[in-house]
Parts: C-alpha cells; structure tokens; sequence
RNA sequence: GGAGGGGUUCCCGAGUGGCCAAAGGGGGCAGACUGUAAAUCUGUUGUCUUUCGACUUCGAUGGUUCGAAUCCAUCUCCCUCCA
C-alpha cells in the first residue's frame, strides 16, 4: 500500500523531484494543494496535456487538491521553453475561448465540484501587475547570470530571444508565489520542460516567504524514437473529439508502435500494474491484445465508455472478418447527386478522403483505394445506385482508412 | 539610427535568364512484406486533364525581356553585426 508517490513512480511517470523525501511524506501525511498550468493556446488539450492531466487525477484520487492554472495571463507572453521561434501572440478573447474548452476536458478528469479541485486563470493576477512593483516585489530576487544558464534560454539566446520571452519564468514563478499564499499550493507539477521555470517559483517563495515549496516534473510523452507523441499527420491528436474523432483516437492507440505499448499502459491507463505486467507479457502478434485495450482504456478515458466501446466494434467489424461499422467516418449522399452515376473520384473528393483528382488517380494506380472490398482498377469507374447495399457504400483508402458513405432518399 | 544577409513548393534546403513544377533530404500517402507494429524495399508527393498538354506557384506589387524563382524598382517581413 504505497502512496502516490509510489504509484507516479512506479508508473515511470515521475521524471525529477526537487526534495524527495520531503515531497513523499508531505504527500502521505498531509492533504496536499498542487497546480499545473496549462496555456491556452489551442482550442483544445491534446494528448500532450493527457499525461497531465492523469497526474493529477491520480493525485486527488489520493486525496489532494488540484489546482488547473490556465495560463490566460502567460499566454500573452510566450513561453519560450522548446520553441524555435517566437510564439505568436494571442487577444484576450482567443485565450478566453480556449481556456472554457479546456475546463470542459479538464471536467472528465478531475472532479471540480465542492471546491476538491480548482481552477484558476493566472490573468486574475497577472494582467494587473503594477509594472514597477512587479520589478520591485519580484524582480528583485531573479539573478539573469543564472536564469541565463537554464536549459531553455541557453538555447535560445543562440536564436534570439526576446525580453517577453525572457520575463515567462518571473511570471510563472509569481503563480506558484500566488498560489502559495491564497491556496497554501506549494507542490507545482509539470512536464518536464517545465523544470527550471518551477524551480524558479520555488526560488522565489524561499526568498520571499522563506518557506519550502516543492516541485516535481513528469516524463514527457515520447516514442521509442524520442518523438513526440500525439502528432498524427494532421497535427495534434486533440481531446476534443469534433477535431479528433473518437474513433481516429482509438485508432492511434491501436497502432502505436510496440515498443511503447507498456509505456502508454502504464502513463494513460489506471489498469493495476499487475494488470499491466501480465499485458506486458505478451509477445509478438499477441501484442495487438495489448494495444487493444490500450486504444480501448485511453479512449474511455478521454471520450467515455460508450464512445469506446464504438470505436472499438467500428474497427474490429472492420478489420476483423465482415460485419457493418456504425461508427467510422460518414459522410451522406443524396440520391439525386448519385442516381447518373458518379465518378469514384469525386466521390472520394466529396468523402474528403482526397484533396485533388490527381492524387485520387495516383492512388487508384497504385491500387489503394478499394469501394465495397473491391479494388478500384481505373479512375473511370462510375458509382451509382447499384452499389449501394442497403443504402451504403464502404469506401477504403489504403489498410485503415475507411469512409461510409449514406444514401439518402 | 548605420552596415550586411535573407524570404523557394508540408518542413529543411539547392537553384542566379530558357533544359525549372523547380535537385537533395525529411515528412506524408500508397504498394510489397507483416501483426491494423517496427525495420526494409518500391512508387508517389502543385492543380486540371492524363496521351500529348494546359494552368497556377519561388514574401508582395510593378517593370525589363521572345522568355524570370533567377535581372531592375518599390514595399513588406525576418536575421546578423555595429551604436
């Protein structure tokens, strides 16, 4: 019976920790109020945040305090860590957009009601600040000799930095101050790549409460080749499931490599370990088993039981023997646009399967698109009413993108 | 403010008057092999038509030329050095 120090680290979730020993008792003894931020930069939390995310579940399942900082105020400043280039800048009102469909997300995970999480937009602060106060009050205690050697500016001074760039770390350290004095927060978590900039907000309570504070970061969610996860060709794999479908979600997970299938088990899932020890057993084609109720437990977590459970008969009817998938992609046809016959091409273009004949050509050539299970030889082919059965046509591009198309009359 | 360098197709990056829809790499997509994996190999990767071909693209706008990504002018953005 370990505490959830014991289980972030046995989950290999835990990447580093600024006092240990501290950190582990203060988390079996006490009841303790933790944040992470999140900037609201996009529209939607993606995997990225999904790890997050589960921390902190798995922290207030053990009875501690969340707090979501939505980096409303941050996020007009950049941060700088991990970028290339500039961050461009956001208005208050797109931060503001994003920051709602966060708290959405963010519901599914952590339970928000009577006060047993919170959240909070650090802009509350921040947009305020009295610059000169801020100078006086905060500045003071930042030493740029040693804000220089972190990691992430280090880098970047090569490039260019800007001083809004360079003023992120005062800023997110000013949170975890905040945080510290109205919530008595004094654990920050965070990804990894948030290592120094906690560090700094603990700095920055010791010289100005002369207190501890604590910080603990997360491994970032990587590929056995040290990509980044969640970047599918289309960008992020988003939460929210109008820009992912639930189905495309599951699917990502179904077909993650091997090699990071324990991994993922033990980072996104709240299967026991001894649960995850017998899936991580298996070997060779047995290891589909394990992806599958990878796909199947990250999908419930993210879009519910029910969308999981669809998203997994969708694509077992598929690529399992025959049977009729209700729930992959569709897109409805009316009888009018299809009763002359309709060329396969443009069908797929209105499918959205392709962005131009062209490529719709070079894909039939190459024998990669497939109406009904039947290979499509020429681009002449000719779709009408016929095809359907029992109003519908299933069209394949490639191994496993499959489009349903409805016939309406 | 001064001096210099640069913006090329998804990304990086060649290309300095016709042979350029534009090298090479990465990535993507498809095929073979498989386990809805990885690795590998092959094809493909502006649009339209596919057979030739037509059209649009090289920061923006004008210009020179039979012909421009390539030359000129103006504008714009970025970077480096100096102050």
């Amino acid at each position: 019976m370990g505490s959830v120090f014991d289980t972030l680290n046995e989950r290999g979730m835990i990447a580093q920790v600024t006092h240990e020993e501290q950190i582990k008792e203060i988390l079996e003894k006490e009841k303790v109020t933790f944040y992470i931020g999140f900037d609201p930069t996009a529209d939607s939390l993606h995997v990225g945040h999904f790890l997050q995310m589960m921390v902190m579940a798995h922290m207030q399942r053990a009875g501690h305090r969340p707090i979501a900082i939505i980096g409303g105020g941050t996020a007009m400043v950049g941060d700088p860590t991990g970028k290339t280039d500039m961050r461009k800048m956001m208005t208050r009102e797109e931060i503001q957009r994003n920051a709602n469909k966060f708290k959405q997300q963010l519901s599914k995970f952590i339970d928000f009601s009577e006060g047993k999480a919170l959240m909070i937009d650090n802009a509350e602060w921040l947009l305020e600040l009295n610059y000169v106060k801020f100078l006086r009050e905060i500045g003071v205690h930042f030493s740029v000799n040693r804000m220089l050697t972190a990691e992430c500016f280090k880098s970047r001074l090569e490039r260019g930095l800007s001083f809004i760039e360079f003023n992120y770390m005062l800023m997110q350290s000013y949170d975890f101050l905040k945080l510290f004095q109205e919530y008595d927060c004094k654990l920050q978590l965070g990804g990894d790549d948030q290592w120094s900039n906690i560090l700094g907000g603990i700095d920055l309570i010791r010289r100005v409460e002369s207190k501890e504070a604590y910080g603990m970061t997360f491994t970032l969610l990587t590929t056995s080749e040290g990509k980044k996860m969640g970047k599918t060709e289309k960008g992020a794999l988003w939460l929210d499931p109008e820009k992912t479908s639930p189905y495309d979600f599951y699917q990502y997970w179904r077909n993650v490599h091997d090699a990071d299938v324990v991994k993922c088990l033990k980072l996104l899932t709240f299967l026991s370990m001894e649960e995850i020890e017998k899936l991580a057993q298996l070997k060779d084609q047995q290891i589909n088993e394990a992806k599958k109720v990878l796909a199947y437990e990250v999908t419930k977590l993210v879009h519910g039981e029910e969308e999981a459970v669809k998203a997994q008969q969708a694509a077992e009817a598929l690529f399992g023997q025959g049977g009729v998938a209700k729930d992959m992609p569709s897109t409805e046809v009316f009888l009018d646009e299809i009763a002359a016959g309709m060329n396969v091409l443009d069908l797929l273009i209105k499918v959205k399967l392709i962005s131009s004949k062209g490529e719709g050509r070079r894909l039939i050539k190459q024998g990669g698109i497939y109406v009904n299970d039947e290979r499509v030889e020429t681009a002449d082919l000719v779709v009408n009413e016929q095809d359907f059965k029992e109003n519908e046509l299933m069209i394949r591009k490639g191994k496993k993108v499959y489009h349903r198309v409805i016939l309406i009359k």
